[in-house]
DNA sequence: CTTTCTGCAAACGATTTGCAGCAGC
DNA sequence: GCTGCTGCAAATCGTTTGCAGAAAG
């Protein structure tokens, strides 16, 4: 629980001329407190007190300040974790079952294996990649 | 457009207990006639004489059964395709500003390193892999 | 014939939005 | 104080579902 990523999350959302509020940093704290991302029902359940509303407003808004990223896993519920470049990068694991989404390192050898290949992709396809995904959609351990 | 796609698509159908009937055969050829995942009011544009709710109901059925694939993008819409064992292992570049998803072959040293790192994360997490996807998020040609 | 599909219209449910009052700065 | 955030309740909108008639096998 170092306050740097927190810290660097508000200092985001000042610069996007967005206010700092009891329930953003809240909302913060609770994203950089988790290992994989949270859905919006898990989000209030472990603390927040806001209105449903107030809480998709704000994660629309710390999205749109770079602070938070959404997520499409397996299922209909959308996801929310700390923009990559507040944390480390990484790559999700998605059960197929229960929709839980976990995170794991990204190897090296993956990483360069990727950049290879969207440098190739960039070339030939006049698409400009900004980010990549990996995600390994299975059963996890609990639904076995 | 060789019929080998659409007929063992068909093939799984019936052996799925499901029936052929003539919007599901017109599913099955958009789908197979396309380069890439498509949006249900796509799919009704191109050609299909059925009610949204019938379609729906296809695709789902035909998603049991292993013919078409569900696929996330980066927008609200669900987009469905031909199962990849139907037609060719492929990843997707997905236009975060129009929400369109190209499908681009998988070079054979990123699906190694990708291998690698999935048996890897199988070791190390518990979790059972069933299949990956690589999606590379940017801009696309049309949207520069 | 029996069972499964289809169309229509109504229901669902996650997410969004209008509005009046409260809080950040 | 102004402006932007909050809660509440109502609206949205892609997707799902109930039901009665039509089609597959």
């Amino acid at each position: 629980m170092p306050t740097e990523p927190r810290d660097a999350a508000l200092a985001r959302l000042r610069a996007a001329g967005q206010r700092v509020t009891k329930g953003r940093e809240t909302l913060i704290a609770v994203l950089a407190a988790t290992d994989h991302p949270l859905t919006l029902p898990e989000i209030l359940a472990i603390g927040p007190d806001l209105a449903q509303s107030t809480a998709y407003r704000n994660l629309t808004a710390l999205e749109q300040a770079d602070v938070v990223r959404r997520v499409n896993g397996a299922d209909e519920f959308a996801r929310y974790e700390l923009a990559e470049d507040l944390t480390e990068h990484h790559h999700h694991l998605i059960c197929g079952r229960c929709g839980r989404v976990v995170d794991v390192g990204a190897p090296a050898g993956l990483e360069a294996a990727v950049e290879r290949a969207v440098r190739e992709i960039e070339r030939e396809h006049g698409f400009a990649v900004r980010h990549h995904r990996v995600d390994l959609v299975g059963v996890c351990a609990d639904c076995r």
